[in-house]
RNA sequence: GCGAGGGUUGUCGAGUGGUCAAAGGCGCCGGACUUAAGAUCCGGUUCCGAAGGGAUUCGUGGGUUCAACUCCCACCCCUCGCACCA
């Protein structure tokens, strides 16, 4: 073996060997089950970098331990092109963009005589799928290359078409109005990158909800249209201008009055537009009018905390719910409004209305906050935290009270769409998008929405569709667990989704060939394309055959072979061999992706599965990963920083940066990559390569007829502990806890193996180590491999499973007694400062053990009595507590399971007492003649056990070793490691008097932990 | 504001009711080895302690429990997403 692991030299090695011989090539092969997983596809507007090294490696390493697993495993892998910032990029080059050339140049690594030549779209794409293959290639991936594409590729984008046309048939691309971000004064959308001020900025839905005075409406947004039900009246700000307007949509034609700033952004929504006159407040206040949901008339009344560029300047007053609305009427009531015609009586007499149940609260909410906060008026700052304490109560725990009429008992939290669609529905209400702040656009314009008519939309809100996607998520794998009620949400929020464009790069929209493609199309079904991406690119399938017939039969069992192949030129038997590989692969057994693709890439994924192919096809699960950062910095493609996975190679080798990344974070959490952390991976991975081999130099090997010493006993029992955790961990994609018991907690057992003399079994250990590490690190592991004399690729090794047969629970035992017993030791040399001249070990009298064996018994007696470690799954699968659970919901759930967890632990508690204890140990004649110091040591069990698990005490005692006979055997071990003699004295030597113990320390001996007499120089 | 995740010992992070002063890595301190450095190995790393012990800790404040890092309530703080950008 090489004297020091020459990094690079090692690793081009290994890949070239998996190349030439082609071993991630994958073909379907009948009778072995197959693995097919994917990980999004990079967008070529840069390098990789760290972030994509994290998704991609953990997809590499999944692949891995699978194929180990005896799975046939494709792991393919394309390049993702369209839209529009690759087309961004160019122009930038083109313009020599300073910021870009540096960023490029210095952190993308691409050469400064190169950059400026990428000045098109199609030569960036040429550079960076070069680059991306190599990348891929030098970090170690196994993947299947004969099926890359990009997504501009001609027949990717006939396979595209195929996609759209076939989901047009099916009515789920639809004609629509969305709302943007807009300048008016560049009349265009403005990107975020356009933006001056307000990036931040969100679109906001308001609900408008139609007053109606004869014929003229005074449309109120809210944020909360259940409080419709509670108002008493509407507010106008007298300082306020107003202004009549004729609104137009469709059929309709209506009279509105809004305040002069929202006239100004109602000219962009989807109605016609037409100002009639200025109004003036004083002349509306006053005015009496129909609440259109609950037909009571109600007045308007006078407010200055109303503005005018705040929705439609209109507001409801609700004051039960309403702290603003209950202060002003309050203040109102003093005040006098005959200027207005409004009489005393008629503010007075107007009183709260309750819409929802809030806990603890009674009929006014809004009253009550007012009151415990002493808020004094409208214009007290503290009024803002009351309505924001009322909001998030209501919101969270409020349900609708009666007067909703048949919304009564809903939770507020889930009332908002369907509300608005019923008052949309009863011609009450409408929609209304304002930003969630001012934003402004780099040419200085305030911008506003507007809202674009006649687009075509993805029909994601069709309910239909949404239940499928519903369904297909509840049969997949969600890992980590947590996300699946994100996915839920965020199918939940999806609505339409604008699906064409006009800019970038992309295939042309086949039902409207004006538009193209937006590009989010491409990464949904994308990976049925590999499974016949390897005949596109070989030349069978050339573009002009990727016909609908043929494809409708490939991948939706539609149609015939022979309508098939005459449509596309090719031969049916052939056709039916690539539907069968198709067949073979699909559907996807795993996505594994970043979670910020969640709300996008990974939810559209499932929308268009489920809506095209057959429910045999839908995928099998997600899985989900965090961020990466940079030294605590976010990283950033086009502004840095940024780590590029080939310059991170370069630097410190694939297989460190692979282990590197996978234990910095666990799979959900963020990452953040550090120098400090991965120079640290370095010399493990060193440390990893010089301990094995001096395994392989020495040349230690089980002798045929040897046998196993405790020591070679008790490694082989840990190693299968490490074993089940690494299987569990990768199961459920923990990488990093993977990767401490694959790597760092075996070896600290291997050490102390080494350190106790064991060497028979190291060769065993060191190839289990090296198994358990090869998804990982790979490279390594396949040098050491056969430095360890294997001829076969590691990659096909099958990887450890757990053998029961070898754990040795009395070996652990045993040797937790030693360990224990020498930290004793070494802690009472430090603590009193004493160098040891000799030390004695006295093992315990037999009768405390048999005090312990009766309270084990007396426990376990009882039929009540559940190890510890049962309990939590007992209260789980008890019917009857889950039956109530179901009924009771909610956090009562817990207090019933912890009701349960009570008693039992109360019955195991009880039944170790120190009374029964006491009386069946002193029937005991053995224990009986210790008298006092029996009685003393019997306190102690009950309260040991009471205190703590008694699973400890069990394995003890079913271990059932002799304290003398394995001290005796380590002896030698203990006089090396403590530099002097060591004596042990077992009880019986003690009572005879035989013993040398001249402080009297032996009565201090317990179970598992003999007692200690250092004798100083 | 809404949704999701998170706040643990110098640091990165395990840990979901008892065996927890709390795994493992890193850093730091000390020792062994070495001509030396690195690597490697051993020990320590909240405080106190001349015998294996004790005290105080896990965002803040309350609560439940014989027992809480772990359960409940309230609050504070951090990260991410909130749409036509990939």
């Amino acid at each position: 073996m090489q004297e020091d692991y020459n990094i690079q030299e090692t690793e081009s090695k290994w890949q070239e060997k998996w190349r030439i011989e082609k071993i991630f090539e994958a073909n379907p092969e009948s009778g072995k089950e197959k693995y097919f997983i994917t990980i999004p596809f990079p967008y070529l507007n840069g390098n990789l970098h760290a972030g994509h090294t994290r998704t991609f490696t953990i997809g590499d390493v999944i692949a891995r331990y699978k194929r180990m697993q005896g799975y046939n495993v494709l792991y393919p892998m394309g390049f993702h092109v369209t839209g529009t910032p690759i087309v961004g990029l160019a122009d930038l080059i083109r313009e020599q963009d300073p910021t870009t050339m540096k960023v490029y140049t210095e952190l993308h690594g691409i050469p400064k005589n190169i950059l400026p030549t990428l000045d098109e779209p199609e030569k960036i794409v040429d550079y960076f799928k070069v680059e991306a293959e190599y990348a891929m290639n030098i970090i170690g991936y196994s993947i299947d290359w004969r099926r890359k594409f990009t997504t501009m590729d001609p027949a990717f984008q006939k396979f595209i078409e195929w996609q759209y046309n076939n989901l047009y048939d099916k009515g789920l691309i639809v004609k629509g109005s969305h709302p943007v971000k807009w300048c008016p004064h560049d009349n265009n959308p403005v990107e975020d990158h356009d933006i001056l001020r307000g990036e931040e900025a969100t679109l906001v839905e308001y609900t408008l909800i139609k007053f109606r005075h004869k014929d003229t409406i005074f449309p109120c947004a809210t944020l909360r249209p259940e409080t419709v039900y509670g108002v008493t009246n509407l507010w106008l700000n007298p300082e306020v201008s107003y202004v009549k307007l004729k609104m137009e949509k469709d059929e309709l034609e209506e009279y509105w009055v809004v305040s002069k700033e929202a006239y100004e952004k109602l000219l962009y929504t989807d109605w016609n537009v037409e100002f009639i006159e200025d109004m003036n407040a004083s002349d509306l206040i006053g005015l009496k009018l129909k609440n259109p949901a609950t037909d009571n008339i109600i007045q308007i009344l006078p407010a200055p905390f109303v503005r005018g560029n705040n929705g439609s300047g209109v507001v409801m007053s609700v004051p039960a719910h309403a702290p603003y609305d209950y202060l002003a009427l309050r203040d109102l009531a003093k005040q006098d409004l005959t200027e207005y015609g409004i009489t005393a009586d008629e503010v007075q007499n107007i009183k709260p209305i309750q819409v929802i149940d809030v806990p603890d609260y009674g009929e006014a909410p809004a009253a009550e906050v007012v009151a415990e906060l002493g808020v004094v008026d409208q214009k007290d700052p503290k009024a803002e935290e009351a309505t924001k304490i009322v909001y998030r109560r209501e919101f969270h725990g409020g349900t609708l009270k009666d007067i909703t009429g048949k919304y009564k008992g809903m939770p507020v939290s889930k009332i908002k769409d369907r509300l608005t669609q019923d008052f949309i529905s009863q011609g009450i209400g409408s929609i209304f998008y304002e930003f969630s702040e001012p934003v402004q656009c780099r040419c200085g314009t305030m911008c506003v929405v507007n809202m674009v008519k006649g687009q075509w939309f993805l029909n994601y809100s069709n309910p239909e569709w949404k239940d499928k996607v519903y369904k297909c998520l509840s049969q997949m794998d969600v890992i980590p667990p947590e996300f699946r009620v994100e996915f839920e949400n965020k199918i939940d929020w999806l609505k339409d989704k604008a699906c064409a464009r006009t800019k970038g790069l992309g295939t042309q929209l086949p039902c409207d060939p004006r538009w193209l493609i937006e590009s989010l199309g491409d990464s949904t079904i994308y990976m049925s394309y590999y499974t016949i991406a390897n005949y596109i690119n070989d030349g069978t399938i050339t573009p002009e055959m990727m016909t609908r017939p043929f494809l409708d039969y490939l991948f939706l069992d539609v149609g015939t072979a022979e309508d098939a192949a005459a449509s596309s030129g090719l031969n049916a038997d052939l056709i039916n061999k690539m539907k069968s590989e198709f067949n073979y692969w699909y559907p996807v057994d795993i996505r594994s992706s970043g979670k910020d693709l969640v709300p996008n890439h990974l939810l559209f994924f499932l929308f268009h599965h489920v809506a095209l192919f057959d429910e045999s096809k839908w995928p099998k699960a997600l899985a989900v990963n965090g961020f990466v950062s940079l030294e605590g910095q976010k990283m950033s493609k086009s502004k840095g920083p940024i780590l590029t996975l080939k310059e991170a190679v370069d630097t410190y080798g694939a297989d460190v940066t692979r282990m590197y990344i996978l234990s910095a974070a666990e799979q959900a959490q963020d990452a953040d990559w550090r120098k400090e952390g991965i120079e640290s991976a370095r010399t493990q991975i060193g440390r990893f390569y010089t301990f094995v081999r001096q395994v392989v130099e020495s040349g230690c090997k089980i002798p045929e007829n040897g046998d196993k010493t405790h020591i070679d006993r008790w490694i082989e029992s840990r190693i299968q502990q490490y074993i089940r955790e690494v299987n569990i961990a990768f199961d459920s994609i923990h990488t990093r806890h993977a990767i401490q018991n694959a790597f760092f907690l075996i070896y600290n057992d291997i050490k102390w193996y080494h350190r106790r003399g064991g060497e028979q079994c190291l060769t065993e250990v060191v190839e289990t180590w090296t198994k358990l590490m090869a998804p990982f690190t790979p490279h390594i592991c396949e040098e050491v491999w056969s430095e360890l004399g294997h001829t076969e690729s590691i990659a096909f090794v099958p990887y450890p499973t757990e053998n029961k047969a070898l754990i040795d629970e009395a070996a652990e035992v045993a040797e937790n007694i030693i360990i224990k017993t020498l930290e004793d030791v070494e802690e009472i040399i430090r603590v009193a400062k004493i160098t040891p001249k000799k030390v004695y070990l006295y093992t315990t009298h037999e009768w405390r053990t048999l005090i312990l064996r009766k309270a084990a018994e007396i426990a376990l007696a009882s039929d009540e009595f559940v190890p510890t470690e049962e309990i939590a799954k007992g209260i789980r699968t008890d019917p009857e507590i889950m039956d109530s659970a179901i009924e009771t919901m909610g956090h009562y759930v817990k207090e019933d399971v912890k009701e349960k967890a009570k008693e039992i632990t109360e019955a195991v508690r009880n039944h170790v007492d120190v009374k029964e204890l006491i009386q069946k140990s002193m029937a005991d004649p053995t224990i009986r003649s210790r008298g006092k110091e029996g009685q003393k040591y019997v306190q102690k069990v009950a309260n040991d056990i009471r205190g703590s698990s008694i699973d400890a005490v069990l394995s003890y005692l079913n271990a059932n070793v002799d304290e003398k006979q394995i001290l005796e055997e380590a002896k030698p071990f203990l006089e090396k490691e403590l530099g002097c003699p060591v004596e042990i004295f077992d009880a019986e030597e003690i009572d005879a008097g035989n013993a040398y113990d001249p402080e009297k320390k032996s009565r201090f001996a317990e179970p598992g932990r003999p007692a200690i007499y250092i004798e100083q120089e």
